[in-house]
RNA sequence: GGCGGUAUAGCCAAGUGGUAAGGCAGAGGUCUGCAAAACCUUUAUCGUCGGUUCGAAUCCGAUUACCGCCUCCA
């Protein structure tokens, strides 16, 4: 039974879908006005991992994730660039699919953009404002915040304990127009020249948070199973996520809040951010780290946790990986001289570290134990593709586990069995001979001349086998 | 000031009452013409102090350090 670990509880709780076998979740999605970064790669692999995990399990899983294309940072940014606030976003939307797929996450079933629900979040606060949740001042629409009773329920926040401006972040001249320093927009009138879109309270744009609201209730339902996010988002924004949805449908918005640590840096471990600058971006990163990596880096640390980006982690994650694919690399190769049938004994095994992963990955996710697992299927693959006789059926169902278990965390290894490259063929065909007649300063020397060429040589009971160095 | 999180071997990291999983790195070994790969063996008393208990990394209290949020943020 699959439990996950509830912010709105702070306790793993039992998963229970709405609809059986179907699993609707929205994850927040970046502000499109910059590439994303090594930290909102981390959110997106994290969800990703949930996601493939849910549908391991058998769940159809309808996985929305916005786009944030209009908001202060696009308007500052734009400008900076020269270019409109909709070009910056196209933009930057291309590049995060282009990022996020180097690193194998699966496309959202909708990637809902703010700029294009206008006309149902002015509907959604025209809403707000009528049921006495919201209220205008000079072209700005707030959210009545103290009025919403649970507020604060998410974060453990108490209203009259939040020190206003702590993080201060806050503008003044915002601050003096609200009744309550607590409320926050709705909706925010439209300076000169600013993008905008006609509304009741004349030209002007979405606040942040009211999006997310708007979009996950459309394409989802007044209540969905999972909202996810980093857990910088659970205040405010999800709070206010809660407050503007419960308020406008007088249902329970969200089954299950789930939120992804951070990813820290340098010797103090700390936050990566944009706003700290201490960020390194998906699309610079991949061009020296293999993006298969920097997935398997990134998925095999439990969501919750903080992923500590450092090049000795990085290093360990890529040797991890390089073992897993001799694995599969060992066990193909006798695939060709396997025996029809299987060993029941060791096909019994491959169901034991089944079972085993399930049960770590039902508790909350807990990919450590879970790649624990793998480790164990590797290892069991590696001592049965050492016998002498082995069983086709077995191997591929090695094979086939070993890829469905590193699937869920984005991984896909192909064995190497084609090297397609005559000379290359010719040399290891040449040193089979020369090993043959004891030639061994010959065959020494070629192996020495593949590795140079990155290639390895390996001699085994079955023949000489050969594999590409990994980066 | 309020709220939350983390602290386990050189590194990463499991483990919520019974005498510390796993991976990487290191050491030794098996296999090999030599290698490579693989496999086997090996390396900790769990931030500090006190308490509960027959027994605690695991429960309670205190304390220290670090991190995050408190209307930019994944």
């Amino acid at each position: 039974m699959l439990q996950v670990f509830n912010t709105m509880t702070r306790e793993k709780e039992p998963f229970k879908s709405m609809t059986p076998n179907l699993v609707n979740m929205y994850v927040c999605g970046p502000t499109v006005y910059n590439y994303i970064h090594i930290g909102n790669g981390r959110s997106a692999v994290a969800f990703d991992t949930i996601r493939r995990y849910l549908e391991y399990k058998g769940y159809t899983v309808n996985y929305v994730s916005n786009f944030t294309d209009v908001d202060d940072k696009m308007i500052n940014q734009a400008k900076k660039d020269h270019v409109t606030v909709m070009e910056l976003g196209n933009k930057y939307i291309q590049a995060f699919k282009e990022d996020t797929a180097a690193l194998n996450i699966k496309p959202a079933t909708t990637n809902p953009r703010a700029t294009e629900h206008i006309p149902e979040i002015i509907t959604f606060i025209q809403d707000l404002i009528e049921k006495g949740y919201a209220y205008e001042v000079e072209g700005d629409v707030y959210y009545r915040t103290r009025k919403f009773k649970p507020y604060g329920e998410l974060s453990g926040q108490n209203i009259d304990e939040l020190e206003a401006g702590a993080s201060q972040h806050t503008a003044d001249e915002e601050t003096a127009r609200k009744e309550d320093p607590i409320d926050f927009a709705l909706w925010k009138g439209a300076k000169a020249d600013e993008i905008s879109w006609e509304s009741p309270w004349g030209q002007g744009r979405p606040g942040w948070h009211i999006e997310c609201s708007v979009m996950s209730t459309e394409l989802l339902g007044n209540t969905f199973d999972i909202h996810g996010g980093g857990e910088d988002l659970e205040f405010p924004h999800h709070e206010n996520e809660i407050a503007q949805s419960e308020a406008k449908t007088g249902q329970k918005f969200v089954n299950y809040w789930l939120h992804n640590g951070f990813v820290t840096v340098g010797d103090d471990n700390e936050k990566m951010s944009k706003s700290l600058g201490n960020f390194v971006t998906v699309h610079e990163i991949i061009k020296t780290v293999d993006p298969q990596v920097l997935r398997f880096f990134l998925s095999t640390t439990q969501y919750r946790r903080p992923v500590q980006y450092t090049q000795d982690n990085l290093e360990d994650a890529s040797r991890n990986l390089a073992k897993l694919k001799t694995a599969v690399n060992n066990v193909s190769y006798r695939l060709s001289d396997a025996e029809t049938g299987s060993d029941p004994k060791t096909d019994q095994e491959v169901r034991q570290v089944m079972a085993d992963f399930t049960d770590a990955m039902d508790d909350d996710f807990n990919v450590q134990n879970g790649i624990t697992q793998v480790y164990e299927l590797a290892r069991l693959g590696n001592i049965y593709a050492e016998r002498p006789v082995v069983f086709y059926d077995t191997l591929q169902f090695i094979l086939k586990t070993l890829s469905q278990l590193l699937l869920i965390f984005g991984i896909e290894l192909k064995a190497e069995t084609e090297i397609n490259d005559d000379t290359i063929e010719a040399l290891i065909q040449e040193r089979i001979d020369a090993r043959q007649s004891r030639n061994y300063e010959r065959s020494d020397e070629i192996r020495e001349q593949l590795k140079n060429q990155g290639i390895i040589l390996e001699d085994t009971p079955q023949g000489t086998r050969w594999r590409r160095v990994t980066k």
